[in-house]
RNA sequence: GCCCCUGUAGCUCAGUGGAUAGAGCGACUGCCUUCUAAGCAGCAGGUCGCAGGUUCGAAUCCUGCCGGGGGCGCCA
């Protein structure tokens, strides 16, 4: 699609190539200002190179406006210098039905498609959860979130995988394994072990051999199931389950020590195998091989993350760990670094906690005391939908605090809903046109010139707006980006469809089907935006 | 003590170098014989934690201080 902050960009260059500036060694930005007052867009060229220049920014934004490249554009109406020397663009209504009519020529297929990833191969790994209990309300947070970074960046040009890392070894499973094993015998479940209702029922069930480790491992398999069964219910799919045990058994964690060994980065210390990562940005040396012989879960993770670049050949990582997992963070940088891997094709974002208020009273999450709240049971009350873009609605860096009993007490104005609301409101326009059988046609830009009430004129600037959002999600990791621009989306929509009727028997026909044009763009646009962060566009509420 | 994140309206949060800081919830007031009122509009609510600094310009960048969360294991 037309990108006009682009073409506008271009125009500046150009015109500062003709008043002799060729190089550019401060960036500038075109933007859109926020006050209308200012025209469409604006920029600080000449503010910022005015200077460099010895010039007045105000005469230098007064000489690129008086340039053949800005007088002979041909999608402005005039250029003000304003301010401090900004140069302000006032476009010519058209240029948003322009954008409009392509809207509907790219359809929900390839509305918003951007190639800021070029192909590039990029897994995001994320949820990650141990398998010794349930998904919580916290894995489903950053589950959502890593769901649709994933999908933006499809959208974005990356060949994308997702994946699972699944801790099925180790202590933790033993410690399962314990769990389950007391449970049978009707006692309680001992010290840092497992406590959950959970526990219990799986020791019904088991009837196999009295083995820690055996016991465990059953028990983390039947768990994994039911993550993946509440995870699928989310909505979120992974490509890859890769287990870490496969990782151990295959030999890969001892071959990986051997390079690091290799590279000289490995020393012996109390019977133990010690990376010397505090050489190479850790902020100290970290253990790979216990005492007793035992892999550390560091020396597994190392060897993972090898296995994804090296054997797997990802061009990029993308990690989403909780904010607890900070200290890894260096660690396994150092390693990367250590293996020859550039540290920043390894992406580690952390999720800050999100905390859980339930009647004025915090709900201390804890798994192994069983104290969490399922993912599946908010899911359940609140809907896929609401719950994603409830999650999506804030950014990564920032510590939540849910609201639990009002989150589903005042499910019905969830921002959710209204998304959707707006989408089912067109859904319902769209079943009343065929009823009505107004046939939509196609327009001309000159026909849909019509539109220029100023909630049509809103409506068609946010919708427009969505490429720029998805790449900058994209380049910003920062998928919740287009929640809040879904529901800025549906905010317009509303005020529009409040004050314009669309099928009304006393408009006129050009009226009905460039307002109709106008609806089926914002569907399409509603559509891809949903889809980016995992909800549905219901058809009626 | 050190490291990471964070402090914006009563509450939950957007906004991370631009011109007059936004939304939802909550309070108050209007708008349905007319395409879905799960909506629209109005009104009220702010020293953007505090203090310096950089900049033509700072909620946004830097420094310090204060408050909140998380981390600093031969756990995972």
């Amino acid at each position: 699609m037309l990108r006009w902050e682009l073409q506008l960009r271009e125009l500046v260059e150009a015109a500062l190539v003709e008043v002799g500036v060729q190089r550019l060694d401060v960036e500038f930005v075109v933007e859109r200002p926020q006050n209308e007052g200012f025209g469409e867009f604006s920029t600080n060229a000449a503010l910022v190179l005015g200077k460099r220049l010895g010039k007045s920014p105000r005469d230098f934004a007064s000489e690129l406006i008086g340039t053949s490249a800005f007088s002979t554009f041909p999608f402005t109406q005039g250029y003000e210098v304003a301010g401090p020397g900004f140069i302000n663009f006032k476009m010519k209504p058209v240029h948003l039905h322009m954008q409009v009519l392509e809207v509907l020529e790219e359809g929900e297929a390839s509305f918003g498609r951007v190639d800021v990833g070029r192909n590039e191969k990029v897994q995001v790994e994320f949820v990650s959860a141990n398998p010794t209990g349930p998904l919580h309300i916290g894995n489903g947070w950053w589950a959502a979130y890593g769901d649709a970074l994933s999908r933006v960046l499809m959208r974005s040009g990356y060949d994308v995988s997702k994946e699972y890392y699944v801790n099925d070894t180790g202590g933790q499973i033993r410690s399962l394994g314990e769990s389950i094993l007391a449970r049978k015998e009707g006692s309680e479940p001992p010290e840092g072990g497992y406590l959950g209702d959970y526990v219990v029922e799986l020791a019904r069930k088991y009837d196999g051999t009295l083995d820690v480790e055996t016991t465990g491992r059953w028990a983390a398999e039947r768990i994994i199931e039911e993550i993946k069964t509440s995870l699928e219910n989310f909505g979120v799919e992974f490509d890859v389950w890769y287990s870490q045990a496969s990782i151990e058994e295959s030999g890969a964690v001892e071959e990986t020590i051997s390079e690091l060994d290799a590279k000289g980065y490995v020393y012996e210390l109390d019977g133990a195998l010690w990376l010397r990562s505090s050489d190479i940005g850790d902020s100290r040396d970290r253990v790979l091989r216990k005492s007793n012989g035992d892999f550390t879960y560091l020396a597994g993770d190392i060897a993972y993350h090898r296995n994804k670049f090296l054997v797997r050949g990802f061009d990029r990582v993308i990690d989403i760990f909780g904010a607890d997992h900070h200290g890894q963070v260096a660690s396994q940088k150092a390693a990367m670094y250590a293996l020859g891997i550039d540290p920043i094709r390894l992406e580690i974002l952390l999720g800050q906690m999100v905390s859980v208020v339930e009647s004025n009273q915090v709900v201390k999450m804890s798994k192994r005391a069983g104290t969490s709240i399922p993912l599946s049971f908010v899911v359940d009350k609140l809907g896929v939908s609401a719950t994603r873009i409830l999650c999506l609605s804030s950014s990564l860096d920032k510590a939540t605090v849910l609201d639990l009993t009002k989150a589903l007490e005042k499910s019905m104005e969830n921002p959710a809903y209204y998304v959707q609301y707006a989408h089912a409101r067109i859904a319902s326009l769209l079943r009343m046109a065929v009823q009505k059988e107004v046939s939509v046609r196609e327009l001309s830009v000159e026909e849909l010139l019509v539109l220029e009430h100023p909630r049509e004129i809103k409506l068609m600037k946010d919708i427009t707006l969505l490429p720029e959002v998805v790449e900058t999600a994209a380049k910003e990791r920062a998928p919740h980006k287009v929640a809040t621009w879904l529901k800025g989306v549906a905010s317009s929509f509303h005020g529009f469809y409040h004050d314009c009727p669309v099928l009304a028997d006393s408009l006129s026909e050009e009226i009905v089907q460039s307002r109709l044009a106008l609806v089926r763009a914002t569907q399409i646009a509603l559509r891809v935006g949903l889809e980016l962060v995992g909800a549905d566009a219901v058809e009626e509420m």
